[in-house]
RNA sequence: GGGCGUAUAGCUCAGCGGGAGAGCGCCUCGUUGACAUCGAGGAGGUCCCUGGUUCAAUCCCAGGUACGCCCACCA
């Protein structure tokens, strides 16, 4: 017996542990299955289950459990990613909780009681995963996602790690990768170099300081001229080199060349001519500090500037300023700057600015460029073969659009600086000898050979000390996770993947490098198409954030109405294209959703309606039973299509709208007379399709709700021994559709659905004596009726139903299709309200018979409409012509009463 | 500065070159053995504006307005 109603956290934990019993989610390496492959986003090891997550894991489960329903050898491919920077933030955390911190050189924090090295710290953050990392692996099992776990892989892992070796040691020989020393974006609350991609530019309100520059030199010296520049960043002015002005810039001609001495430093800087200088802008005239702003920096290349880097890596003052700034935080700096130039008068004005300022998107403080060495990608030339696989269609971007977004970027892509300060992450492999001579190479031994074999002798080697961006091994996932460059059975066989499924805030950090290292390594694109996903947001359209308040726990909202209800939802609301808005409200309504198919089935088993393996739909002779069958086979497709098409709001659309209005609102309650009938056939008929046509729906719900169907279909289907998990997709026969069926009782449908409103609208009390007479029907009709009548009686309360009757009078009528509503006067409560209510539908007729006939008696249209669009205007026309008469007489009869 | 997207019922959103839809909310009625986490019915919309293409435009095109996002940025 089915419980009263479906308890989501009983039933979700008991099938999750049956599927995994069963190895249900394991990829099979099944030469004769066709394989389907999709690479999970690795979340951040650190992380946790955010709706962002729920609604990406949700696709992609329901992605692979259709394509294992529908016989494929499904891998979906779980793991982690060691997240560099989080991951270490979150240790040292810890660390510092036990007064321990990174022995980075610098003198212990207040607080801190001991220096910890690489080697221990390292232990550190293994032995944190081990304890609390990939929580959100176990999160994911809550949400129903059935992916390999027993494949799972994690970035850090010895297999990727020998992956990340190997295409680093090859990409440098290819000279794809390169040491270079520039400007970078330095973060200096972790002391490490950042790539543009993690730097995110925030407006803020600041202030545009204009200092007066003395003119030196022999010319104008001593005539107390001044050279006004303006800046953003005061505290750089330290590390000013030059002066730029406009070559053709008229009001400083006689200075080029010249120089200005830098008030502070004292400092004899050059006023250098160049482009870069805006006439426009300020006084014309433009500090350039080559060592901290990019365009200074080339400015700087330019003239052969001297680079004066001021910051040491925390951003404090270092030693080439004087000695009164030294040490200084840059902001502390900044203040004493200004004071000090203040104090000269050599500050002309300082106005309001508003400016975006770049910031480190996991720190949170400002970036400075600064001058380091680092290594970089070269990532102009493998892009090349990653924009013209796009181009050419191997992958593509579902919704299209997103191609451009992927081809902007990738077009003006700049070298990739993947070296991090950071100890947690690959170590690049990469050895110096005394001289500084690098030598890269997969271990120290290769390594030592090389020197060896540069120096003529054995040497000393220093290996270098930073770690890989993360993503560089995020970049090689879709063929690392395979055991690559082992020449694996599952590299073979997985790779390229189908699908890959993601957000579009990942598609520069992720899918555009994999398409590039798996085109340069693979040979072949990664996967064939991108599902670009919307992202979550809270019901007014605000991004979720800690901050706002508004973040939705997908954990809280499975364990408050199951997780079936919330996959439903992500589902139904997973429009191409468009942001999720996610209300509380929606997810109850899809719960209401899952409590209804429980009801369902319900029904059935008290109805006695058993499970018979047997069943043949075909043979069915009831009518009602033929329309329902009809109905779930023409559902079917529709739901196929949209999952293969990622349309997955119109799959979720179409089975909501048949489970609930068309089986549960007419289907069943034009069962009941049967199942409760005298007619031993006709009940065991009905029984058994009711039964059928509910699993059917099942099998197609299961890939977006998996707990409930298989909970039903165990219960009431083929018990214990069946998982439908594990079962087919259902395939119809086409023999199955019947047009007299659908006809007959669509037609049914709308006529109850008609003298419902009727009633409704007239405020007919339950107990009238209505009837419907049926006169001027066409045969159809008259069939129709004539089958069904017990059930048009039942369930719109008619009492009783003639044909070729006059209308008595002293009676009320309405019209309905073909088929006259007649009510005694007696039984009408309100005569006017039914007037008004009857010339409210003789308008509406009219507005529709006015817009006919002129589109009818339009001689172009006639003549260049195809035929069936205008056969079906004529038709509408002798439709709303029929209905007005008899309306007309309606009101008639009213006038009249 | 460049790019992209969105504008349809009170709210959240589908949809479509030829009769404006759903869910939620709202109103009315309903405790008939699956379901009140329910059933029946209803009200409610110049489909952002202007122009163009077309026999026909909410839909296609152009321009505009508003909002959102991404990228790059002026010292």
């Amino acid at each position: 017996m089915l419980d009263k109603t479906y308890r989501p956290d009983e039933v979700e934990e008991r099938q999750y542990a049956r599927w995994e019993a069963a190895d249900a989610f394991s990829a099979k390496l099944d030469p004769a299955k066709e394989p389907f492959t999709v690479m999970i986003p690795p979340p951040n090891v650190t992380g946790s289950l955010h709706m962002g997550h729920a609604l990406n894991n949700t696709i992609q489960d329901i992605l692979v459990r259709f394509q294992r329903m529908q016989g494929r050898d499904v891998l979906w491919q779980p793991g982690t990613d060691h997240a560099g920077i989080a991951t270490q933030m979150v240790v040292e955390r810890q660390l510092a909780e036990e007064g321990i911190e990174l022995d980075r050189g610098l003198p212990l924090a207040r607080g801190n009681s001991r220096h910890i090295g690489r080697e221990e710290f390292i232990e550190r953050v293994w032995a944190w995963r081990e304890e609390s990392g990939g929580t959100i692996l176990k999160q994911l099992r809550r949400l129903g996602a059935t992916c390999d776990w027993k494949r799972e892989r994690f970035t850090m892992d010895e297999g990727l790690s020998e992956a990340v070796l190997k295409v680093f040691v090859a990409l440098y020989r290819e000279k794809l990768i390169y040491r270079d020393k520039r400007l970078v974006n330095w973060d200096p609350r972790f002391h490490t170099a950042i790539s543009d991609l993690e730097v995110e530019q925030k407006e803020v309100n600041g202030l545009l300081w204009h200092f007066r520059y003395p003119i030196g030199g022999s010319g104008a010296e001593g005539a107390g001229r001044f050279i006004i520049v303006a800046t953003t960043r005061p505290e750089t002015m330290l590390g000013d080199t030059a002066v730029a002005v406009h070559p053709e810039d008229a009001r400083y001609q006689d200075l080029i060349g010249a120089y200005a001495v830098l008030p502070l430093v004292g400092r004899r800087i050059p006023i250098v001519a160049d482009d870069y200088a805006d006439p426009e802008q300020g006084s014309g005239a433009v500090k350039i500090t080559p060592a901290h702003d990019f365009n200074d920096f080339e400015v700087g290349k330019r003239h052969g500037l001297e680079m004066v880097n001021v910051f040491d890596r925390d951003a404090h003052m270092n030693d080439t300023v004087p000695e009164a700034y030294r040490g200084l935080d840059r902001f502390e700096a900044r203040r004493r700057v200004v004071a000090d130039l203040e104090a000269l008068g050599l500050v002309e004005k300082i106005d309001d600015h508003r400016h975006t300022v770049p910031h480190g998107d996991r720190s949170g403080v400002p970036i400075e460029p600064y001058l380091t060495d680092q290594w970089y990608v070269d990532a102009a030339t493998m892009a090349k073969p990653a924009i013209e696989a796009v181009e050419t269609g191997k992958t593509v971007f579902v919704p299209k659009q997103w191609e451009k977004t992927y081809f902007e970027w990738m077009r003006n892509i700049q070298p990739w600086c993947i070296s991090r300060q950071l100890w947690w992450g690959h170590q690049v492999p990469a050895w110096y000898g005394p001289d500084g001579e690098v030598f890269v190479a997969h271990d120290a031994g290769e390594a030592a050979g090389l020197a060896e074999a540069h120096y003529g002798k054995a040497v000393e080697l220093t290996r270098d000390s930073d770690v890989l961006d993360t993503w560089f091994s995020s970049a090689l996932w879709p063929f690392s996770t395979l055991g690559w460059p082992e020449e694996t059975e599952a590299v073979k066989r997985y790779y390229p993947g189908d699908v890959l499924v993601t957000g579009f805030d990942i598609i520069f950090f992720w899918v555009a490098r994999m398409m590039m290292s798996g085109l340069h390594f693979m040979d072949q694109v990664p996967f064939h198409t991108v599902y670009i996903h919307a992202l979550v947001r809270d019901e007014k359209g605000q991004k979720m954030s800690k901050s706002k308040g508004n973040v939705m726990d997908p954990l809280d909202l499975i364990g408050k109405f199951g997780a079936d209800a919330v996959r439903f939802t992500l589902t139904a609301l997973a429009a191409q294209g468009r942001d999720v808005r996610l209300a509380e409200s929606r997810i109850e309504g899809y719960r209401n959703f899952c409590t209804k198919i429980w009801n369902a089935a319900r029904f059935n088993e008290m109805n006695d309606c058993r499970y018979a393996a047997d069943f043949d739909p075909a043979a069915n002779s009831q009518r009602v039973n033929r329309w329902i069958v009809s109905q779930l086979v023409q559902v079917e497709p529709k739901v196929r299509r949209a999952i293969e098409d990622y349309r997955f709001n119109e799959a979720a659309q179409a089975l909501y709208q048949f489970v609930w209005h068309t089986y549960c609102d007419w289907y069943l309650e034009f069962a009941k007379p049967q199942l409760q009938g005298e007619d031993a056939a006709a009940q065991a008929e009905t029984r058994a399709t009711a039964l059928w046509v509910l699993h059917q729906a099942l099998f197609l719900l299961h890939p977006i709700m998996p707990f409930l169907t298989e909970e039903l279909w165990q219960q009431t289907g083929e018990g214990d021994a069946s998982l439908m998990t594990l079962s087919a997709w259902p395939k119809f026969d086409d023999g199955l559709t019947d047009a007299e069926a659908d006809a007959a009782l669509n037609w049914v449908v709308r006529m109850i659905g008609q003298i419902r409103a009727v009633r409704s609208e007239m405020n007919v009390p339950p107990g009238a004596r209505i009837a419907l007479i049926v006169n001027e029907a066409s045969g159809d009709s008259r069939a129709r009726i004539g089958d069904h009548e017990a059930l048009i009686k039942t369930l719109a309360r008619v009492e009783t139903l003639a044909f070729d009757q006059a209308v008595p009078s002293g009676s009320v009528q309405d019209v309905l299709d073909e088929c006259t509503l007649v009510l005694p006067l007696a039984e009408v409560i309100d005569l006017a309200q039914e007037r008004a209510r009857l010339n409210k539908e003789v308008d509406k007729l009219n507005g529709e018979i006015t817009k006919l006939d002129k589109k009818l008696s339009n001689a172009q249209f006639l003549a260049k409409a195809p035929e069936e669009v205008v056969a079906e205007q004529r038709e509408r026309l002798a439709d709303s012509q029929q209905a007005m008469s008899k309306l007309q007489s309606a009101l008639e009869r009213l006038a009249s009463a």
